[in-house]
RNA sequence: CGCGGAGUGGAGCAGUAGGUAGCUCGUCGGGCUCAUAACCCGAAGGUCGUAGGUUCAAAUCCUGCCUCCGCAA
């Protein structure tokens, strides 16, 4: 089958090596523009990108799919199927019509869960014991298109956005073969969305970031999970940023919510009888190290320590 | 040229009016103890990121380079 691949980040890599490695002839593949990013503003490529060159495979950046350019060159490609992984932008009514197979998304969730952005991060932020892959024939609106084939895993209670993003983008490139093998043959049948289930996640920012003490453990422990490797949960140490990487949750601890139990081991009080453990920090301009190794450079009394502000 | 911080014994840090380096933890040995991750005694371990320069003398001053990190994107 001839396609033409649209991906941008790490998400996306295994997606286009799978096609790759089973002989799908990829005609294209589309990505976003190179960014200025990183210490010094220096010019990155996205990492489809750089996979895509090292393949020798041909290189799209549009700044816009909405401008005749860009048709132009699709349908001159003449794809068969277009297959669309975390490429970042939304693909106009005249593009989806090009291919015979339709466009093939693949998404980080088990729709119509979770549309939209960070699907796998709001997985684990908002506890959900299990998430998924699942792939959809595309059209114009936001992750609504017919569903083609879901794979379902557990969310394990120390996974974090990082170690399910790699489950979930490998477990979502063999569902992309399996869904291009059945739907040459002929074997799927694309059922619609449940709209009544549908929800959708919203862009991670900074500021949902900030650890608030008021809440139980629990939840906090899933919001420093669900961070990782971006942007990260924090609270503040006397005023300076601490950000959290690790967590353990403690119940049945009653105390002053958002103050500090013990240094040794790092314990903070939380909502509903629950506490915190504070495993693994990263202060100020400091490297990542465990909260052990912190106390024992951080030479501030622990009576004059304020956590939270 | 986006802004800024940092590289000191295994780990985290202190040490800027320049004079061969100290703390906490860990490690090793010994002691106490029914026992211990607890306590006591002792020991090992650092060419102070790297290359030059200034100086009688530099971890401490100057210059280049490498590496790491925060912010902003």
């Amino acid at each position: 089958m001839k396609i033409v691949f649209m991906g941008t980040p790490d998400f996306a890599v295994p997606c286009l090596e799978r096609l790759i490695r089973n002989k799908y002839e990829v005609l294209g593949v589309f990505t976003q523009p190179d960014k200025k990013s990183g210490r010094g503003q220096k010019l990155t490529y996205p990492p489809v990108k750089e996979f895509a060159l090292k393949n020798n495979l041909r290189v799209f950046q549009p700044v816009t799919l909405k401008d005749n350019e860009a048709y132009t060159a699709i349908k001159n490609l003449n794809p068969e199927a277009i297959v669309v992984v975390a490429y970042g932008k939304i693909l106009p009514a005249n593009i989806l019509a090009i291919p015979k197979y339709g466009c093939i998304n693949v998404h980080g969730s088990l729709l119509p869960k979770y549309r939209g952005a960070a699907p796998i991060q709001w997985a684990i932020i908002n506890g959900e014991e299990k998430t998924g892959v699942t792939t959809m024939i595309m059209d114009e609106g936001l992750d609504t298109g017919d569903i083609l084939l879901k794979a379902e895993v557990k969310i394990e209670k120390d996974d974090t956005s990082e170690t399910l993003y790699t489950r979930l983008s490998n477990l979502g490139a063999d569902l992309l073969i399996e869904t291009l093998k059945k739907l040459e043959k002929g074997e799927l049948l694309p059922q619609k969305q449940n709209e009544p289930d549908a929800t959708y996640s919203k862009l991670l920012t900074k500021d949902i970031a900030e650890i608030d003490w008021n809440k139980p453990a629990g939840k906090i422990h899933n919001l420093v999970r669900g961070l990782i490797p971006w942007p990260i949960a924090y609270t503040k140490l006397n005023s300076k940023k601490l950000k959290i990487f690790k967590t353990n949750v403690l119940k049945g601890v009653s105390g002053e919510i958002g103050k500090i139990k013990s240094l040794d081991p790092f314990i903070v009080f939380c909502a509903d009888d629950t506490a915190l453990e504070i495993l693994e920090v990263q202060f100020d301009n400091k490297k990542r190290m465990s909260a052990g190794d912190f106390f024992r450079g951080y030479r501030v009394k622990e009576q004059d320590m304020i956590i939270g502000k």
